[in-house]
DNA sequence: AGTACCGGGTTCTGCCATAAGG
DNA sequence: CCTTATGGCAGAACCCGGTACT
């Protein structure tokens, strides 16, 4: 660490700093009288400022650069104190792999820490990174999106246990990729906070009767890439919830929860519970069952993700179309599309006189451009 | 050719609480 | 007391198109 200091402190005076940024921002001081001021405290024996004082060249530093400081401050307020920080070998390393200034800047305002890595940790961390990523460039995408995932851990021996374990269970490289990608905080999760959640997976399969956990568990993390940033706490409750209020056989839950079942399983538990009552009550209005409720489920579990209110406006602005709600209950993936796409096409097929009764109602859920296609078909065949 | 079935893409971070270590 | 590392939380859709089937 002192030599990797040293060195910092030892860098050629390397003007990385556009003249005009200099001349707005930079007024008094030069980068040279701060790294004198640092090399003067590093002299001092201990590891952070007093209580209150702060390290005036590094929020001289980052305030050049473009740090939002009061931000950064108010977030981490620790990193502000310490004598060593490493915030030039962090803005030259991401400069190297192609981040902006701006991309840097955000980064370190929103996640302060960063400038605490050293050299040797952060060429490391990315080695890894760039392991499952394609490119630099990919890298640099998530880290302006979530600095916290790349830089909350210190630990790089954990993340490469993560990658190994998760490896182990079967998870294709094309699928590591979407994790890291989706949900990159997994990756800085301790391994046996992942494993906890793995196993849990995996007892839920054991407990079903299954006969391939690993395999289980592999499928609902990769129908559900943020599963593993979850509490076990909120996946056990929805799994449980789920068997319970459904009633499933141990057959009907291991197919719901590896197919579209997954999805939902992050649902906040609350949330959860309170869509599923909502569309018992809703369903009840429209005279269905309870099994019926049961049945629209299984059909299709994500609709347990669409929020009280926007089912509502859906189920009734379909049904005040003229659909039978057995035929949604039947096909209820079209609930997916927003309101106001529902209720575009459904004054479009109403004006060409179309007849869900007789047709169905799966022109509904199509993509836009094959809608528009069928529409125009339609028109020939209708006038 | 038209339809049914199915799976995938997007971006889901930024904050707070607490344990761990000193 | 301080810090860092880590777990956990809220909030809650919409759409596209490949391909097998008919």
């Amino acid at each position: 660490m002192a030599f990797q200091q040293v060195l910092f402190f030892l860098r050629p005076l390397r003007r990385r700093l556009s003249p005009s940024v200099t001349v707005l921002r930079y007024s008094s001081t030069t980068r040279a009288d701060n790294n004198e001021a640092k090399t003067d405290l590093n002299d001092d024996k201990t590891e952070s400022f007093g209580s209150g004082s702060e390290n005036k060249s590094l929020l001289d530093n980052l305030s050049v650069l473009g740090v939002d400081v009061q931000m950064a401050q108010r977030r981490q307020p620790g990193v502000f104190r310490k004598i060593h920080t490493n915030e030039q070998g962090l803005i030259d390393f991401l400069e190297q792999k192609g981040a902006s200034r701006d991309i840097i800047a955000s980064i370190i305002s929103r996640f302060p820490r960063a400038i605490t890595r050293s050299e040797e940790h952060l060429e490391e961390r990315w080695r890894l990174w760039r392991n499952i990523f394609n490119s630099d460039d990919e890298v640099v995408n998530i880290l302006n999106r979530s600095p916290e995932s790349f830089f909350r851990s210190s630990d790089n021996g954990n993340l490469e246990k993560n990658i190994l374990y998760l490896s182990s269970l079967g998870i294709q490289p094309k699928d590591l990729h979407r994790l890291l990608t989706m949900a990159p905080r997994i990756f800085s999760n301790t391994l046996a906070l992942n494993r906890t959640m793995v196993e849990l997976l995996e007892n839920v399969c054991m407990s079903l009767g299954g006969t391939d956990s690993k395999k289980f568990a592999r499928t609902v993390i990769s129908r559900n890439v943020y599963i593993l940033i979850r509490s076990t706490k909120r996946v056990r409750s929805n799994i449980e919830f789920l068997l319970r209020s459904l009633e499933l056989s141990d057959e009907e839950a291991l197919k719901l929860l590896q197919g579209h079942g997954a999805k939902i399983l992050d649902l906040s538990h609350e949330n959860m519970k309170t869509n599923f009552r909502n569309l018992q009550l809703k369903l009840k209005s429209l005279g269905c069952s309870q099994g019926q409720v049961r049945e629209i489920i299984l059909n299709y579990a994500p609709i347990l993700f669409v929020s009280s209110d926007t089912l509502n406006q859906k189920l009734d602005c379909l049904t005040e179309g003229g659909i039978d709600i057995r035929s949604i209950i039947e096909k209820p993936k079209l609930l997916d599309y927003s309101v106001t796409t529902l209720k575009q096409r459904l004054k479009d097929l109403h004006k060409l006189g179309y007849d869900f009764k007789v047709n169905g109602i799966s022109v509904l859920d199509l993509s836009n451009k094959r809608f528009k296609s069928k529409l125009d078909k339609l028109r020939e065949l209708g006038v």
